[in-house]
DNA sequence: AAGTGGTCTAGACCACCCC
DNA sequence: GGGTGGTCTAGACCACTTG
């Protein structure tokens, strides 16, 4: 055998392309800084555009780049930590992590949600929908799943249903909780409150708290995988939350 | 006004496409059953063969459906959890989790890790790679970084050398932990050992693990996407780990 | 060899943003 | 109105798996 690499694959020529871009945006390119178009960048690496967009995928994907249609591609700035898990005075605290309530009300949750809370199938709950904002732009949204005998009182529609709903929640006394964090890709309804197109990725983070009488509260929360990088302060500790 | 829904946008195609073939997913197959090939899908749907794949890669992402070249496109079982975080008897033991260590040496670790790790730019550390393999199937890779004098003894290369230094951290007395977990595509040299192509979407969990002195250990996994639910019991709970 | 999903092309039109 | 990214098409070829 004379030669010196015959069985290396001959690489796609979007993820090569992927490379020589992504070694661009690091030392061509400043943050918020606008790239040419997609027909030009096609032109320029001699590609078809439907092959430079697999590659401004899967940077995008990487949250390296930002496109946004009508105005253009971006280069993104570092993903920041946003924290979850037990952080502050309490975890529906809204203050700490920018979360604002929206509104809520009866319903019947999903199938999976209402195994985790253990109510029969069909049996209806309260859910409250929220949105946390960080660094001015909204990085989740979020439907709390409230059985109604964890919140005895007389329960309205609408926010103000909502913000009573989460000071009874508040109060009460959590003794654990589970969590479970996956991919998923939004829908159409909370693609609206994360500035984001239908099907965009994010990371789905679940939750059951309990309280001593069994399951309390389901949170099931949206957060765009694009900027955010979720942090988990295990045992005091802060220092990846930049 | 004589309209009733005029402000509603055409959904995409392959938006409304996904929708239909996740219902059909739901109602008229079975998990593992093979669906009919690409062409014939798109010819039944009147649509493009591209439209279609548009749709089925959001099935697959959202880990539905799992396509393999050569073969077919079957449909994926539910996610299974795999557990992260302070679970048995120490972070770091192999029988619990599935790992299995396949060898270190000395690298200069990325800059990002030299950062958590407080080592400075382009200092030498001991790197210990490790992959997990739950039900029968890869689910992670692993980097563990270890700064050198975190493990005094002389250091060989290989496995033995791992071994060694994986015993050495068992030992150790780690006082806290922080984790956080983002979107990112598997690179080349993972994608094999996960068993996927390049530019699979996979969860990163960046973990440093800190003793009395300081960091002593910063390990960066690397998780399917498609076929993993990370999980969390941060009060000894742990329902959602089905 | 046949059949599958993966890559790539060249072109068209649409929805959105900004001037 | 002009420019951007988003959707869609119809076709070709390639890499991989399986009989």
């Amino acid at each position: 055998m004379g030669t010196t690499q015959l069985e290396t694959v001959p690489e796609p020529k979007y993820w090569h392309l992927k490379t020589v871009l992504s070694d661009a945006l690091d030392s061509e390119f400043a943050v918020g800084e606008i790239l040419p178009n997609e027909r030009e960048l096609a032109a320029r690496f001699g590609v078809a555009r439907a092959t430079l967009r697999q590659a401004l995928e899967q940077l995008e994907l990487e949250g390296r780049l930002q496109r946004r249609r009508g105005v253009g591609t971006t280069v993104a700035p570092p993903r920041f930590g946003v924290g979850i898990g037990p952080a502050g005075e309490g975890p529906f605290a809204d203050a700490e992590g920018g979360w604002q309530t929206e509104g809520g009300g009866e319903t019947v949750p999903p199938a999976a949600v209402a195994r985790l809370l253990e109510t029969p199938a069909g049996a209806r709950v309260f859910a409250l929908r929220r949105t946390r904002v960080t660094h001015g732009q909204p990085v989740a949204t979020e439907l709390l799943y409230v059985p109604e005998q964890a919140v005895p009182e007389e329960t309205p529609e609408g926010d103000e249903a909502a913000r009573r709903v989460l000071a009874a929640l508040g109060r009460l006394g959590l003794e654990s909780q589970e969590r479970s964090v996956e991919l998923g890709s939004v829908r159409a309804e909370d693609a609206r409150r994360l500035d984001r197109l239908p099907g965009a990725p994010v990371l789905v983070v679940t939750t059951r708290y309990a309280a001593q009488d069994g399951p309390a509260v389901v949170a099931v929360s949206t957060y765009r995988a694009d900027t955010c990088r979720l942090t988990f302060a295990d045992s005091g500790a802060e220092a990846l939350a930049g």
